[in-house]
DNA sequence: CGACATATGCCGGTCGACGGTATATCTAGG
DNA sequence: CCTAGATATACCGTCGACCGGCATATGTCG
């Protein structure tokens, strides 16, 4: 799973939302580092359907608009905890290592 | 960065390995869940020392066989670290979603 | 002598992310 | 009235990273 799905799926992980509040919430919950293109968000959208990680909330109109709300299924909550795991350790071995006074002389 | 690569520079935190090590330390690190491919190892491999993020420690000649020793280069060692700090902050905020227990009825 | 571990490296395919673009409505400003 | 910007969805071509498979070579063990 690479970032962008990560980031989707988290925005997904407390309540459903839209397409364009994605977008926003994306970019809050990365500090205001990530800022996610349209053509990545809805790609990524239609796979995560496709995999069956996420379902369609609603469709409305709203304003003359459609609106299609987003939520986390239940595989995708699974594949979420999963993967903050992984991530988890692999960070703290990362952190471990970087922490380390690194060997030298007869190797580098 | 994927997990790969995450691993990779994770692998030579600590100290400067050569390809074959990399492998078996990557599977140590996943704790045996990851056991990364020879393509994906030295295609890594060349991207990473062309972008300076490592490089290559000693060349010698063991056994009749070349092994070429590679290191975490400084700039590898300021993405490793920047690296797990945004997965740290991503992580900790999807476990936080995951532990509230999420809106229902208007939305879902 | 054959199988296996050690060890490096190339190649083609696939998949996800990216940037750009098109479309449509509502609101605010000039 | 017209334009600009926010809201909102969606397609498409490209590109880079990863993957599986293959080739190569040597030392060791049975």
């Amino acid at each position: 799973m690479q970032e962008p799905t990560l980031l989707l799926l988290t925005a997904l992980a407390d309540a459903p939302r839209h397409g364009y509040a994605l977008l926003q919430e994306i970019e809050a919950i990365s500090c205001g580092r990530v800022r996610m293109r349209t053509g990545t968000l809805y790609g990524a959208l239609d796979r995560l359907l496709g995999q069956g990680l996420i379902r369609v909330a609603s469709e409305e109109i709203v304003e003359g608009r459609a609106r299609r709300t987003y939520a986390l299924a239940d595989p995708g909550r699974s594949a979420l905890r999963a993967e903050t795991e992984r991530l988890r350790t692999v960070v703290a071995e990362a952190e471990r290592r970087l922490s380390i006074p690194r060997l030298r002389g007869a190797f580098a």
